[in-house]
DNA sequence: CCAATAATAATCAAATTTGACTAATTTTGC
DNA sequence: GCAAAATTAGTCAAATTTGATTATTATTGG
């Protein structure tokens, strides 16, 4: 996926940085909004650096193992333009964990999809509610607007399960 | 994926077919369900194969080249409704285009931003509106639920899209 | 103080996915 | 009636992704 390259390249904009650095970074901050594996990014970075996009080089602190530092090219960020353009003009990519089943949820009896749909909504919730919890990060207005697009689909997935939950409650007590 | 495994043993479970017949179904009737490629399918079943969860079996029909055609085994029955379960339980996956540029969007100026947003505004309204014209499938109650399902998420991504400009417009014009 | 646990930093094989390609058969338009 | 285009059916190499594993250094509880 070329989002991976641009999350990867975005973040050392900022600074150049290695890459357990680069994923403890992710997976504190921005886990809500990537999905990428840390093993990945290893990957990713060093197709970067064939492509000439980020420099590398070794570092040594203390008495840590060594780690690679990467930094961005001039070739780089103009690659981070153009996939930032790309991706924002973007409109078909949305895959969401569910929707396969669902398809399929015919197979299952009335109260078996009841169940399994009531205890999702309210994992759901719980994912929302965590959305409540932290107001905003301070990692510029661009995270922000992110993390809110992906609490605002949330909370459309959540009154689209409640609905649905309720319709299929109503024909099985009709039935 | 397992998603993948899934689709492709729920689509077997009505009848048995070959690849291209399986492709060509997802093509016509969920390309907004899933983004599964036709080279992966036929690696998925494939897979399947090797795995017991489907029969193979080399069929000839006239002239036409030779076609491999799939049943789903018992084993890829009780498989199936694993994945079924396991699928509708899950809450995490949901990754949609646009959201890591979304993340860096300062990189670029007032305008671009508003203009690239509209840009994408407009297409999410085309996609909103295919919607809208494809009534029912009639492939069952799942699919429909499905894809109002991504409707709806649309739905709410065109809502976010439409504030965010909006927002952005004005505190351009209040700059 | 020292054994167990956690953190740091990454590598690598195996699994999966993509996308271009092949090759034969039909269909279409002129 | 025939050349060009489309359809049918799938393969395969290359790219990407996952998940397990390694190996060293800090930290922590008793």
């Amino acid at each position: 996926m070329e989002e991976n390259e641009l999350l990867l390249l975005g973040l050392l904009l900022t600074q150049s940085q290695h890459g357990y650095q680069i994923n403890e970074f992710i997976e504190k901050n921005l886990s809500r909004i990537t999905e990428m594996k840390k093993g990945n990014a290893y990957a990713v970075l060093e197709r970067l650096a064939k492509e000439g996009f980020v420099d590398v080089h070794s570092e040594q602190e203390g008495k840590r193992p060594q780690r690679k530092v990467y930094s961005i090219t001039p070739s780089g960020q103009a690659r981070f333009m153009e996939l930032l353009k790309a991706d924002l003009a973007e409109t078909g990519r949305l895959s969401l964990g569910g929707n396969i089943g669902l398809m399929f949820i015919d197979h299952l009896s009335g109260e078996e999809i009841i169940g399994l749909l009531e205890e999702k909504l309210k994992k759901v919730r719980e994912q929302l509610a965590a959305y409540q919890g932290t107001p905003k990060h301070g990692f510029g207005i661009g995270v922000d607007l992110a993390v809110d697009r992906m609490r605002a689909i949330f909370q459309a997935d959540e009154s689209w399960l409640d609905a649905a939950i309720r319709q299929l409650k109503a024909e099985d007590s009709s039935r």
